[in-house]
DNA sequence: ATATAAGTTATCGTATTACGATAATGTTGT
DNA sequence: ACAACATTATCGTAATACGATAACTTATAT
């Protein structure tokens, strides 16, 4: 009907949908377990499982119990490796770490989440658990509002629409009315902050890139300790901020990707 | 037939191994491309790529070159974050990294590679392109030796048979007969080093760990720049790498994985 | 600009495949 | 030892993926 979506390989769905039932806080899972999660049926979880081991993507332990295989992080790899955007802005990035000697991070819109593509972390007390690939809401993250406020408005009223609120901390914005008016300073501004909205002690700001259509599908981002954050800070970071953010726009304006 | 292969889903099977096409010479394919290199007919591909696009595995620019899409990240994220050893050694690694101020792998073994679970890396003028989710090859890496050194014979054999050598640099071991020999003094020095095996300029030691039955599974390593690498060194390092080697033993002989 | 080739999308009948119910076997806990 | 549950194997049927072909689009060369 809609764009391509005739071709339902059932199975291959129903694989790639095994895999992502793992998770966090479900590690390793029994068959019957991994039936229910997805909602399949035993027999079809049984040669999904069956395929998938035989394919390195799943593991399993004595406990018959299924974990992710090491496949699966290789494949992963091809992705960063294979992402031209990534490795022309490698070097900028290890600059951008340099001179402001906070963590920097390359997200890409990905649905209506960022998703790191290359993350380099300062090393400190706090660490948190973030990586390449992990996926944060756009609403209280300093890159996804720095990508949601130079996105068409008609666009963000969508996302509103389908957005869940969830309250990360006591500051997260958690209402369209709110998360609106925050979008409309950082347009202004041309970048945005995030001040303990996903998690308390944890500050950011964000500059948005853009292709070569003139959609914010990106954003860099650099994170601080809430202890040190402050207007003066963020001065300082954003120039070599938006040159970076800059470069990456230009990037994929020239590049035919 | 043999051990659980008896569930083929071939539609999973070529979804993922469309997949795994794509690597750092072929990151953007076209229809034809992605047909030839995989072997599979036309209509199959079209097909295959249909629904991973439509699930965000795979992207289409402009060209219709096909591109891995983020989703792709966002599984391999998945498995570090569910590993248990990986979790468990991760402040021991970064007890590691600070006491020997080197760049430190957890490394496991996938089949006839090990593959970097875990890397915390030393910010130098020359960084290499190693993430989590490298797979490198066992005979020239001092985690893949350290491994080895530890394998039962058979198992080594065997393997001598499969392998592939391949010179990386003058240094590389490219003979069953000269691998031997230094598994063989691994194994009485209960460490592996590799100088400029892999790259030129490029040295570490390993050490291997053991699951509950006593095959080695993975290893730790600390890798160094080729002029500071010496035999002092390797004696410096040595005793917190078995540390942190034994704790990943201990771990997998208690833990039920 | 036009012809030609190459590549991509859509259509369709058929053979194959994956489906899910059920039975057999294995495992766990009481 | 038994019962409850989970896993593995079997199998007929319905559905699906297969691949040939045709229609269409885009690139290339004359």
């Amino acid at each position: 009907m809609s764009s391509g979506g005739i071709h339902h390989l059932k199975s291959l769905e129903k694989g790639l949908a095994l895999l992502e039932a793992f998770g966090p806080e479900t590690q390793a899972m029994t068959l019957t377990e991994l039936s229910q999660r997805c909602g399949f049926h035993i027999s079809t979880v049984q040669r999904l499982t069956a395929t998938l081991c035989r394919l390195g993507y799943l593991k399993r332990d004595h406990a018959k119990r299924y974990h992710l295989g090491l496949k699966v992080i290789k494949l992963g790899y091809r992705v960063t490796q294979g992402m031209a955007l990534r490795t022309f802005l490698l070097p900028y990035l290890r600059d951008l770490f340099e001179e402001i000697d906070q963590t920097v991070n390359l997200f890409l819109l990905e649905g209506d989440e960022v998703v790191i593509v290359e993350r380099i972390e300062k090393r400190q007390i706090l660490q948190y658990n973030l990586h390449t690939g992990s996926g944060l809401p756009l609403y209280c993250t300093a890159a996804g509002k720095a990508i949601l406020s130079h996105m068409e408005e008609e666009w963000v009223n969508a996302f509103l629409e389908r957005v869940n609120f969830k309250a990360f901390t006591p500051h997260t914005l958690t209402t369209p009315q709110a998360l609106k008016e925050a979008l409309k300073v950082s347009r202004e501004q041309g970048y945005a902050v995030n001040i303990q909205e996903l998690a308390l002690g944890a500050c950011a700001v964000g500059v948005a890139f853009f292709d070569k259509t003139g959609i914010p599908c990106g954003a860099i981002s650099a994170a601080a300790p809430a202890q040190f954050f402050n207007m003066e800070m963020v001065k300082r970071y954003l120039e070599p901020l938006k040159r970076t953010a800059g470069a990456a726009s230009q990037f994929l304006g020239n590049h035919k990707d």
